[in-house]
DNA sequence: GCACCGACCAACTCTTGCAT
DNA sequence: ATGCAAGAGTTGGTCGGTGC
């Protein structure tokens, strides 16, 4: 969940349309990383989703004005306004979404970041901890496990990688996870 | 006994339509 | 333009039947 809590949004967006900038700057620190996972969401692309949050933070500045606090909260007023423009984006065509390769490492970087020193040192033992059962795991279990939430394909993906039907890929990836459940303790 | 397989159900996401 | 609700579609998890 995202912690939001002690913020005035609305009073922000009030001060934003009284041309304060310090309360756009305020509304970015806090939220930009939070807008640019919803923006990336949409556009699937890192580069597009930041484009997407600088553009929605212009609209949120030239529009804050037509912020009506009766009709919501500012806070839904603001990541609406970030997926709308996401959206139209991806319905406009004017680029070509694909898959970020790079989006999972930073993802990944990004967490250990924020899991702070300690936390990424517990997190390192898990792992290891982690490969050693994994590589005790039938190949099929394993791999399942892998597309499933390494890769973050569907079910029915992982069924037609590895040319099986559904309810066993399900059977694999059930199993796998409480093998390796019993093996990290 | 074990693994495979598919049906079923619940949860979640997306789409659409309507009201403001 | 925005918020909200309802319906449709999709997905993941569970369970029971079947075969080896």
């Amino acid at each position: 969940m995202i912690a939001s809590e002690g913020f005035d949004y609305d009073g922000a967006l009030a001060a934003c349309a009284r041309g304060d900038q310090g309360a756009l700057r305020r509304i970015y620190d806090r939220d930009s990383r939070s807008l640019l996972g919803v923006a990336l969401r949409i556009v699937r692309h890192r580069q597009i989703a930041e484009d997407v949050l600088h553009d929605a933070f212009l609209n949120i500045w030239t529009r804050a004005g037509s912020f009506d606090p009766a009709r919501g909260a500012g806070r839904g007023w603001i990541y609406s306004v970030v997926r709308n423009q996401a959206l139209s984006l991806v319905r406009s065509g004017e680029r070509e979404i694909g898959v970020d390769e790079e989006l999972l490492d930073d993802l990944g970087a990004a967490a250990a970041a924020d899991a702070g020193m300690a936390d990424a040192f517990e997190l390192h033992q898990d792992l290891g901890r982690l490969h050693d059962c994994l590589v005790g795991l039938d190949v099929v279990k394993r791999n399942s496990i892998l597309y499933a939430y390494v890769d973050g394909c569907s079910h029915s993906e992982i069924a037609e990688r590895l040319n099986s039907p559904l309810g066993t890929v399900k059977t694999w990836i059930r199993r796998g996870l409480t093998a390796l459940r019993e093996c990290m303790g």
